[in-house]
DNA sequence: CTGAAAGCGCTTACAG
DNA sequence: CTGAAAGCGCTTACAG
């Protein structure tokens, strides 16, 4: 059997609160007491109940981070940091994946309670604003990244602006049938989607619908399937260059232009959105959209826990900075 | 105030007993019984406190997986393809890193009890076989990968034979200058290691130290830099193909052959391991070692609970199978 | 600085 | 089929 702070002060000679005392450090324990728990402790192997532990405390120490997918790269790099950030705090994360479905997200937000957490940190990609309602008694939530809204907090960068700002890249480069690539029905692609029309709207470049591009998937393989067939359609009208809304779209992207002969960037410039670690390892290595991941989940750590352990305090949405990183899949024409 | 199954059996004119029935199935209940106590759990909005739960059962729907980097795409589709599996069986999934730390890796095991969960399932890349000793209580663990002992239960993929193969399968293309990438101190890279020299050694190809070549990391740019350099010191001496430990390690190795002007597989044939997602969508597409990661999840998984319910069942070692994908990256000589 | 008691919310024998 | 009681292991007022 497990030993229980029972066995521990029956050992030591002392009571089970001033073993608690020893663990918590409520109250100052003299250097002997101290020693004599802590040699029963060792000496009976003695590990905390956290379920006990939670129970008295209405706290577990877990977080729940809910992510669409964590076969992608931008995900499990983002739940790396959150991991990290959540341990320097001593909490534990408990993972979730949402599959991009708004029943999974919005039953996630309702339901945390129950999911032995203290908080969530929730990336939403299809959950509409409407989903998020005033009056449901909510857990400690933080939406990272798309939807922005005023009941909970929320830190994101900014995609309207990153996405127009790496558009406006390519035109500044003289490239002028820009497709985009990775449209479809997700928040993100959303706002990416936008901030490409305002760039070409801004230059005075009338968007072309066909050139808005969605895919089956939003791994590799979907991009270079959905590009590819685009590209097999039009075999003079190519565009000369492709936003894609990911670097692993990007990915694909480059794939199906090299299988079809044609150079990235020599014949289409190519940019991607994330800088993920492999993308400076890419052939070409890729332009794309930067921001710091780690920032990033240290700030959705400090947003939870503040909302945590204050939970009446007016809700908060932080923009981080983002920046282009230029590399060579791009040139100007 | 959260509500309780006192305060859901009071509006319900049962008592907690029947609350609970209804609840976990135990018994038999009436339908209106149960109608009524659905209406009053909706009412208050009733949600089960599984610290409380988790008290009392000894049990509380968690297992923790611990993987060295998720930011590497073999432990993201593999934390993927676990957490799907665990939803199967309604457990939920706590995340760990351990960095490649042997002391982090044996921590876990000895103090997973304590983390509010019922069972570890651990990824060990650094953990010596002597650090699993018989005698020391150890929790419910899975060992998933490379080490190789009697003591708790064990899923992998051979990977000795793996490499052995994919190496068998560039000497039979007539490649004969064949270096390795990512040797290190892991007990994956060792066996790996281990695997490509059993090769060598079969064809009566004398093994060359410096063709077995260290990464500062195990990401694409430790590669590239590694492979790079290395490159740059031999001219003319060039291998004819490298055995990369990892399709990461791959893409760094691809990238540093480009960059200097070198083609694959004309000049250098390259494999991997691991068949990540996309493998398929690199430059040029990669040959690599593929292993259901799909499978693998859901036995270790399956074992796992297997020892939760019968802590005292003999320990069984699952070998999966794994397959040659053979892409363009290879090339006859 | 320490002890004895109460209670977090649940489920399981034990009675009826 | 249901009720009243006990207890999982912890920590926190409450006394001393």
């Amino acid at each position: 059997m497990r030993a229980t702070v029972r066995d521990v002060a029956a050992r030591a000679g002392v009571s089970p609160k001033t073993v608690s005392n020893v663990l918590n450090g409520t109250f100052r324990v003299t250097p002997e007491t101290r020693a004599k728990v802590e040699e029963a402790m060792a000496a009976l192997d003695y590990v905390p109940n956290l379920s006990a532990r939670g129970l008295r405390n209405g706290r577990t120490g877990m977080i729940a981070v809910a992510l669409p997918d964590l076969r992608m790269a931008y995900a499990a790099e983002m739940l790396h940091h959150l991991v990290e950030a959540a341990a320097e705090r001593n909490l534990h994360v408990q993972i979730e994946e949402t599959g991009a479905s708004s029943e999974r997200e919005a039953e996630l937000m309702s339901r945390a309670r129950a999911q032995l957490v203290d908080g969530l940190i929730l990336n939403p990609v299809m959950l509409e604003t409407t989903a998020v309602q005033r009056g449901v008694a909510l857990p400690p939530v933080v939406l990272i990244g798309e939807v922005d809204q005023p009941i909970v907090d929320h830190v994101w960068v900014d995609n309207v602006a990153a996405t127009r700002e790496i558009t406006d890249l390519l035109i500044a480069e003289g490239h002028r049938r820009i497709a985009i690539v990775g449209v479809g029905p997700m928040a993100t692609a959303q706002l990416r989607l936008k901030g490409y029309r305002t760039a070409l709207r801004a230059a005075g470049i009338r968007a072309e619908p066909e050139l808005e591009i969605s895919c089956g998937n939003w791994y590799a393989d979907g991009a270079a399937t959905s590009f590819g067939a685009f590209l097999d359609q039009r075999d003079h009208d190519r565009p000369d260059a492709v936003v894609c809304m990911t670097d692993t779209l990007a990915l694909g992207v480059i794939s199906a232009v090299h299988r079809r002969g044609l150079s990235v960037p020599g014949d289409i410039s190519v940019v991607g959105y994330d800088n993920i670690a492999d993308a400076a390892s890419m052939e070409p290595p890729l332009t794309t959209v930067h921001f710091d991941k780690q920032v990033f989940a240290e700030t959705a750590i400090r947003v939870l826990t503040n909302r945590i352990s204050e939970p009446d305090r007016p809700t908060m949405s932080v923009t981080l900075p983002h920046r282009i990183v230029r590399r060579a899949s791009t040139c100007p024409r």
